[in-house]
DNA sequence: CGCCATTTGTGATAAAATGATCAAAAAATA
DNA sequence: TATTTTTTGATCATTTTATCACAAATGGCG
């Protein structure tokens, strides 16, 4: 070890990180209702955190608030943008043109926030050169191709849990970096590879634990 | 304060109930492909956890393994679903016929893992009557009287953003419980009232933290 | 039977995250 | 202009969470 050596930056914690796209949802929608400036207290509560959590969030990136005003949001929106990188549109792929697949590909909703699904995959004959809106799905063997032409780094895996793992490694094989997963189910992938899971049935048996037993049958 | 009271039951961290689900998911599997016995190690390596952690947290509950042998997977697995409750099925509502909502109602994959989709509610008069499978999408108006029928306490939210907030308050006042919502905003909500998020572009923008930009335009 | 290799459950410890406090700055008000 | 009110960003204190490390079981094996 080197005592000249350079200072290390500061690791900014993931959760900060996480918490990130949850005060730009909400600074955009104050811009969208025209409110121009706001407060670590009212997104505070907003947002059901303490207004001393944002500030601190916040102050790993910059100073954007002034004493005694607050923050402007169109600046914060910016600034966070930026933060996230998601002051441009980033090409998404689409693994699964089933009932899930269909209802993302067709959502509108990514746009405005940064993000297109650019290429739709399915390994289901019946299914291939099927249309959904103005994308046309495609044979999973085309993955490696799109991905380098859209120079892609994100995909979604909307598949059975079955096939999740395997899509995984085709994924990962053609150069994508980042997979949100809707198959119930871990993957196993090497460690440069972030993988984010939805899975509606995780949150019901979170909630299930506070609630007072009522069940239908079993 | 009594010193005589009885002892406070130790409150279990949430951060350690949002973990189980993930236990049984994988517990669940290892079942299905006939794996007798597992050890917190094996869970950890197959979840990305530490084993330590993974004992930890099922130490909150009891003991549910055996020194040098681990855990009988069956057994773990029907104590995972007693904790958390779901060694049942619970009724739940969805409010929001349009491409999500019909992904939703058309699962499959609820059933097995302690939920039922009992009712959809739209308040499009072109959807209401439609079906979806098996279920008849119903006017918003019918939500109270379902509800207490089927004493149902989860709802899903999939509705446009703008409608959240007001769907919010009629699940609640129709006696809801705990809400999984869809809609990208965040609910302003009793603090008796539990609500989770499934918001993918929240983890798009945390992924593009990572990553190297490469964008379309903009 | 005794020994070895495992693996649990847990108290102690370390690390991380959150919350409280406050000086400084800015704007509003008198 | 002086005073009061707000609100930030930083520092420090507290709480929460994760990790470590090991005694106590357990089963397999020679
Ligand atoms: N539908 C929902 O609302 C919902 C909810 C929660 C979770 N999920 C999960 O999302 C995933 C998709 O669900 P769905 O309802 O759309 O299922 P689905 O069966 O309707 O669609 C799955 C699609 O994946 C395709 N596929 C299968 N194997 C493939 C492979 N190896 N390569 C490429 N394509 C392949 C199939 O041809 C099919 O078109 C599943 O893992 C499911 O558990 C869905
Ligand atoms: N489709 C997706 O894959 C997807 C992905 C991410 C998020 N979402 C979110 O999920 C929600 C639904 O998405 P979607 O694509 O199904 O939208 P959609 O427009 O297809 O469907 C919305 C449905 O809600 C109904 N609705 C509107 N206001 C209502 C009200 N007050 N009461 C009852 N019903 C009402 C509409 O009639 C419509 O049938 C949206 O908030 C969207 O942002 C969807």
């Amino acid at each position: 070890m080197n005592h000249l050596s350079a200072p290390v930056l500061p690791q900014i914690p993931d959760i900060v990180i996480s918490r990130l796209p949850i005060y730009l949802r909400t600074v955009r929608l104050l811009k969208e209702q025209g409110v121009e400036v706001t407060s670590s207290q009212e997104l505070g509560e907003l947002l059901g955190l303490s207004s001393a959590q944002i500030r601190k969030d916040l102050s790993h990136f910059g100073e954007f608030g002034k004493q005694g005003t607050g923050y402007n949001v169109a600046y914060l929106c910016n600034q966070l943008e930026k933060i996230l990188k998601v002051d441009c549109v980033w090409p998404v792929i689409l693994v699964g043109a089933g009932y899930l697949g269909h209802a993302l590909a067709s959502y509108t909703g990514f746009e405005h926030r940064g993000f297109r699904i650019v290429a739709v995959f399915d390994n289901d004959p019946k299914k291939v050169g099927g249309a959904i809106g103005s994308i046309t799905v495609q044979p999973v063997e085309a993955i490696p191709a799109v991905v380098r032409q859209h120079r892609c780094q994100i995909a979604i895996i909307a598949v059975p849990a079955s096939a999740a793992q395997q899509v995984a490694h085709q994924l990962i094989e053609a150069g994508i970096k980042s997979i949100l997963c809707y198959a119930p189910i871990t993957l196993t992938v090497p460690p440069y590879i972030r993988v984010e899971y939805i899975d509606p049935v995780i949150h019901f048996q979170h909630m299930t634990f506070y609630l007072e037993k009522g069940c239908i049958e079993e």
